[in-house]
DNA sequence: CGAGGGTTTGAATTAGATCAACTCTCGTGG
DNA sequence: CCACGAGAGTTGATCTAATTCAAACCCTCG
């Protein structure tokens, strides 16, 4: 079961505004409604925050309900029964959450920094789906930039060297950036919210192999490591370049 | 550039019947729309063939067309500059290709069995959407599950040995032989139709890698392989257990 | 200051890749 | 009908990239 230790912030009868004033309504599908009509999806929306190192979402838990990240980061993953782990992705603001299928999760969620979430009745939003096509639309356009992004992740984890992993996961850290939604950035300097472990299991490789590939990185000149949470890249072009081989 | 040596089989205006006559609707998105509105559908498609080897779907060429498959089996791909190979999956009758958001297609797909596949103007298909919201909601729920499936090679691909991949890997043919949609089967028989260097590129795997875990899987009594391109599962439940580790 | 988590580095090990025969199947043509 | 050859698949021997095991090394925080 998923730990939602912090109860709801605001009940969904009582206010209508906040969606409008929303941090992540530019990146995320709910602006696909105008500010006229965002009341009928406000008054859906239970906000909650998770602390980092909850679950949020568990794996095979009933999929009741749709998530919507409005702060924070966290990861995705799936487990095997021996504690094998693949993050299979990691979330921010303006992403959304739990468009399953079936009548469960395919995978957990936990919070990696603080994350503040819109939480939706799975039935009752996809009633309104009905009503807001534009918002289906959106949901359409999150679901295959996700595949593609997955079809990528494949090739990566399938193909690639260690090094060209690193490499590949700085690098789109470093889009990410540059479009300011998942991690702080400032030029090229990147936050890494997460930790090796993570990292590593994101990679499909150990916590030591990628710690190994960093510092090599570091010694070719690539890239500078002033704390273990802050990544400094001094040569995208080649950093780019070892991303594909 | 995609091959198409065979010209469309139908014009688009000819013929308002042959969607309602299509052996693929019953798994396709197509039966999202009645029968007294599925000329709108017809009169968009446009029929072709494709041989095996051929490729239809080229990574990075414009992406303005949907496609349908209505038969055969098909792999997809992608590729590295120097020739590495990802295949992100098989797909057969009934399955929907080409949910871009970019301009541009993120992956190849080239025809294993002669394939059978509409074409839809990526545009003119878009427009049909809005009139037809149980399509898009269709095409919601392909992606989704896609999605999932996904995830789940992630797992495979970043975490399991050769051996459960390759197990894996049975267990999804057998469960989609099960749903009689991508391969030959008759219960625990299973057609492959694709070589061992796709099974490989599928996996993440080389090619001597796969025979010798297929051979290994039959000298354990596991499974059969009365021909290179038909295997016989004997132990359905070890394999299973197999699979996920 | 000292404890404890996360990270880095080093040495030994191994799963899977690579390189290299060999075999099987199947279609062709003598 | 059988020899032949090409392509796909299998099997064996060796090699290596990444893992595993083990030991420091940091930070951070009480």
């Amino acid at each position: 079961m998923a730990v939602f230790s912090c109860p709801p912030i605001r009940g969904s009868l009582l206010s209508l505004e906040p969606c409008l004033s929303c941090d992540a309504r530019g990146e995320s599908v709910c602006n696909a409604i105008d500010d006229a009509h965002l009341g009928r999806l406000a008054e859906l929306a239970v906000v909650s925050e998770v602390q980092p190192g909850q679950t949020f979402i568990e794996e095979g838990d009933p999929a009741d309900s749709f998530f919507n990240l409005t702060a924070g980061s966290a990861k995705l993953f799936k487990l095997m029964a021996d504690g094998r782990r693949q993050i299979t992705g990691f979330v921010g603001r303006g992403h959304f959450l739990g468009l399953a299928v079936s009548a469960t999760y395919a995978f957990s969620a936990e919070a990696i920094e603080p994350v503040r979430l819109c939480r939706f009745s799975r039935s009752r939003l996809f009633r309104l789906l009905g009503e807001f096509p534009a918002l289906e639309r959106r949901l359409l356009e999150r679901a295959a930039t996700e595949l593609v992004a997955a079809q990528e992740q494949m090739l990566l984890l399938g193909r690639k060297t260690a090094r060209e992993r690193v490499a590949s996961f700085l690098e789109s850290l470093r889009r990410a950036g540059d479009e300011a939604v998942l991690c702080g950035h400032a030029g090229l300097t990147l936050a890494l919210p997460m930790g090796r472990g993570d990292v590593a299991d994101y990679l499909g490789l150990t916590i030591e192999t990628v710690s190994r590939t960093l510092s090599r990185l570091r010694s070719e000149g690539l890239i500078e490591i002033p704390s273990a949470t802050t990544i400094l890249i001094r040569d995208p072009a080649r950093l780019a370049a070892l991303a594909c081989g």
